[in-house]
DNA sequence: TGTACATCAGTGAACGCGCGTTCACTGATGTAC
DNA sequence: TGTACATCAGTGAACGCGCGTTCACTGATGTAC
């Protein structure tokens, strides 16, 4: 959607944003800031005029490109559903291709993004933007990175290595491990293990367990 | 902390709280109304002033018995944890004697909890709240409830039920999986899967999962 | 190559709003005598 | 049992603030001729 508009400072290589009229490309801008917004003030308390303000750029500006607030919000959820889309398949082709190895890859990976960007993930899942049909976009970007993790996880059934049944419903199970721990990391929840170090240390656990629970023949699990 | 003061009004069977000059538990119904309005709003969104209009006070009665704004909504968390405590302790005490289903128990208490007390929730866990040291009684109410699950589990451990190791790991490795997907189902991120039936049918996969991968020799694990 | 002009992307002032907090106050309460 | 009075728990007005959004506007841009 973003068709950046070369204008004339910036082709003479204008520095400062506030020295040209035409910004070129405030959109892409202004996703940005609301992100490093949320970063510092979380996705309730962010403002509208103070990301304007960052951009150097009158507080009015931002709704020749977005609606509302909200839209903004919305447009930032996305961008973050894309990258982390993005974040998986790059992970996942650097793996070895037997289903079991690509669904550890898939876990740590879930992890690893939500480590990396706390605040793209608070508004993500964000409560304010749970009713995500007002946003085809975001939708449609939410629903493209969940396939990664089911089709991987369809992948390992078919390889006997996770065990029969609804696939929806242990992407589900795998899905809430995985997501869960994330949200408790970036809440900061964990300050009685406060090291980077000591939370890294807990992603493998979490992992076995999850791959021990789900397991299917395959993975020689115990009786029960 | 609070002492209800019986007054003249209420003693004659007053109802309407406005009749009345001294609202006589002010402390506690501020308390619940707090938590109320962060049901509606959230623990960012929701404010003071609303939160004394709804008891029919004026919006600076509060400060008759809280600091700030952010003192009251320490108060909601504190009592939070308290009831969480009481919550796990009812549970624990109609549960068979033998350390695993002790464990499964609190577990599943865990997560019915979070279900039914989301704002709750919520305000334990909120971000604006992390730093706890600002709190003493709320710090320490936190610790009380995390104590449970930890002590559970070392009762685990000597049963030979769960595996050796550093009990803090452990009880990290279990408390982010049940914490976290509590809070996926609170956060209303599990749309797909909508229904209350079908999110219950997660809690026990989830469980054995857990136990499965934190298991000890009498578990009888596979071997790796 | 030069110019007229429609279109687009910003500006600046203003709106109404509700917030958290402070202040000096007053009404109700319980207790000492 | 009655009364004076210190204490406590509220009131009401006011503060300064920053917010999201709307409005009529103007400056910059690119294109048709």
């Amino acid at each position: 959607v973003a068709k950046p508009v070369r204008t004339a400072a910036r082709r003479r290589g204008a520095r400062k944003p506030r020295d040209v009229y035409h910004h070129g490309d405030l959109r892409r801008a202004l996703v940005d800031a609301a992100l490093a917004l949320v970063a510092e003030r979380g996705p309730v308390a962010w403002t509208l005029r103070e990301a304007a303000r960052r951009i150097g750029v009158t507080h009015n500006a931002p709704y020749r490109h977005f609606a509302s607030r909200e839209a903004l919000l919305a447009a930032v959820a996305e961008e973050g559903f894309r990258e982390f889309a993005r974040f998986l398949d790059a992970a996942d082709d650097a793996a070895p291709r037997d289903p079991l190895s690509r669904l550890r890859v898939r876990f740590r990976s879930y992890v690893r993004f939500a480590r990396d960007n706390p605040a793209a993930l608070g508004v993500m899942f964000s409560h304010e933007l749970a009713d995500r049909s007002r946003y085809p976009g975001l939708q449609e970007a939410a629903q493209e990175a969940f396939a990664r993790l089911r089709d991987t996880l369809v992948l390992c059934q078919q390889g006997g290595v996770v065990r029969a049944g609804d696939p929806d419903l242990l992407a589900l199970v795998a899905w809430s491990t995985v997501h869960g721990f994330s949200m408790l990391v970036l809440e900061e929840q964990l300050s009685w293990a406060p090291s980077e170090h000591e939370r890294d240390a807990l992603v493998e656990p979490i992992i076995a367990t999850l791959l021990q629970g789900i397991g299917g023949p395959a993975l020689e699990r115990p009786g029960r």
